[in-house]
DNA sequence: GAATGTGATGTAATGTTATTACATGACATT
DNA sequence: AATGTCATGTAATAACATTACATCACATTC
């Protein structure tokens, strides 16, 4: 299996990538390039260019997730997460509140699913779209 | 188009509509909204609303699927899929083929891993990417 | 210690994807 | 004729992402 073996590597960050990083943990929702450019004008950024680079380091690290249907990012909010080719997104279309979540079984039946098909699966996007616990309460109470 | 097959068109299509569906139909690829403008310039499209209007309508309809991880359109190619809001797609990173599959232990494991969240689940989005097993086997040989 | 290699950075320009705003046209209902 | 609704046309702009090129910092090695 050699999708799934990329673990949180204690990795030096440089200035660049730290500023982007701490952004994004400071955020309680996904962050497009632009904000995140936006945000760290502040601290010198000029180009999206300085943003995009960022980020393509950070996630390959595995520290930063994209999230595809959104065209924005995350900070990987499963401290011990292995398995960053099959991480799955609930994305609330109200609040905007991304939980993260890894399954065995969802990976299981992604990789069969894959096998099934003579398919060489690499990397698999799931986002679920839909309401959080809190909205849904909210819109019921 | 009998009355039995409620999910997919019985819907008549407007001209632009069915030229942009047509398009898809032809494709061996996903097409960007871009691609479709250019490929139908001959036939009095302009602009990208043309194009995107008539997707939006088309995905509606459940006959046109948006790819999320590649910002780009495939016609439906499950005849007849009524379960629309849970379609897997294995998209090959070296050919572009896209396959296109539903399995209900997928779509039952995505719904309790929902509901385990207090999650409601409106869609999913699953794309799995990889090599197609005409593209292993090439690669292989 | 000069030459070289490598990786990070800065800057500008451009390419690609998607939406907003507004005007018009076709056609059915009243 | 007046109205409503849906499709369409056109222009402009917003949002997302990449290419190309120059420079800097620092380590290796000759």
């Amino acid at each position: 299996m050699t999708m799934s073996d990329h673990v949180h590597e204690p990795v030096s960050l440089t200035r660049n990538q730290s500023l982007v990083m701490t952004a994004l943990e400071a955020a309680t929702q996904p962050l497009s390039a632009y904000s995140l450019l936006d945000l760290l004008r502040g601290n010198g950024f000029r180009a999206p260019l300085q943003v995009y680079r960022a980020l393509d380091k950070l996630v390959d690290f595995g520290l930063v997730h994209r999230l595809e249907s959104l065209n924005a990012f995350v900070a990987c909010s499963h401290p011990g997460c292995e398995t960053h080719a099959t991480t799955a997104f609930m994305i609330c279309n109200t609040c905007g509140h991304v939980g993260e979540l890894t399954d065995a079984d969802l990976a299981g039946r992604l990789a069969a699913m894959a096998s099934a098909s003579g398919f060489a699966l690499e990397k698999s996007t799931v986002e679920l779209r839909g309401l959080c616990g809190d909205c849904v309460s909210s819109s019921t109470a």
